[in-house]
DNA sequence: ACCTGAACACCGTTCAAGT
DNA sequence: ACCTGAACACCGTTCAAGT
């Protein structure tokens, strides 16, 4: 191995990388810049110039996170066919899945402040939204879900995923019953349908 | 006023107390135990003797969180009256305008490690559990909340009521709309009763 | 354009000593 | 039993200076 040069070169992104890797394995709070950077090999006041401080880090982890949550469930509506209760069900399990590798992650996309912060967060989170709407519509046009404002029943949908992903944490009661209770979310939204 | 006594007196109860606030005004992040004992008049060190760390701390928080949550949930189902949908309704109405009140509050009880840690949190958890458990098999003994497991029916509701709460905090996109998702939740819930 | 090194004002935690 | 004061090993953030 040569000397590592005095511009690392994918500074922002080794940063990112580590920084997700710690997020999981000890969570938000042993998150430290200064750690990063030791661990990039680089001063503790070179990750200033990617992020403009803690908060902008954390920002970004979670509108990546978002944006790999928004790609999960997409990719997980598609393999479970064409049946709308499988493909909602899916959906529901991919949160449930991500929330299980990744609690600490998910709690700090849910607890983000999205609308008038970061960018790329809001991208992020908008691209879930989309992709979770595309869903709830399929469902109202088909007639298995309840008609009424689109926005709202997507309102609803993932605001009960994301209540049944939070117990998945180690220490809560109920973890490990959380793909049930995501069958009892279909089972209750889709009875309201026709 | 007097000097201050060498022996605060009601230390403990006045470092909550101080947190409870600092954690409403300001957020987790910013709770810092050196803070609290400059604003009890204590030295730095003295919060130990009460706290063995910052966690304990926030765990104490967290617990005494539940237990108001759990008073606030069973005085609001008393005050619905008699039917249930409306007693349904006063229960997540209480989870919403808790968060509401207390955001990160909210947060800190729902992201604590409740099983195998601090005993006062158990116990606060355990409280709501139960007030919001009775309810839910009222609910099924009187036919308006579909049969099974009750206890999976309570962590459904729970973890149903958890999620639309968790978007009243500033910054998530649905905020102000939480008590009507809460209807919906309510109309779907008892739409299978029976 | 990107990174370093020193400096500042904080933390949590520990522990001998004081009352 | 409860609290103090000094000490240790960390932080995030800032900024002049280096490459």
């Amino acid at each position: 191995m040569t000397e590592r040069p005095y511009h690392h070169g994918h500074l922002r992104d080794a940063l990112l990388a580590e920084a997700e890797r710690t997020l999981r394995e000890q969570g938000a709070e042993q998150l430290s810049l200064r750690d990063l950077a030791r661990q990039a090999g680089v001063s503790h006041a070179a990750p200033r110039r990617h992020f403009a401080d803690r908060q902008a880090l954390l920002d970004a982890l979670a509108g990546a996170g978002f944006a790999r949550l928004a790609d999960e469930v997409a990719a997980a509506v598609t393999a479970a066919g064409p049946d709308f209760r499988a493909r909602l069900r899916a959906t529901g399990v991919a949160y449930v899945r991500f929330a299980t590798t990744d609690p600490a992650l998910m709690e700090l996309m849910f607890a983000a402040k999205i609308a008038g912060g970061d960018e790329e967060l809001a991208a992020g989170a908008g691209r879930l939204f989309i992709t979770v709407g595309e869903l709830i519509s399929e469902g109202q046009r088909t007639g298995q879900l309840p008609a009424g404002d689109p926005e709202r029943l997507r309102l609803l949908f993932m605001a009960t995923a994301r209540g049944i992903a939070g117990i998945v944490t180690p220490g809560q009661p109920g973890a490990g019953q959380a793909d049930g209770l995501i069958d009892d979310v279909v089972a209750l939204f889709t009875a309201g349908g026709r």
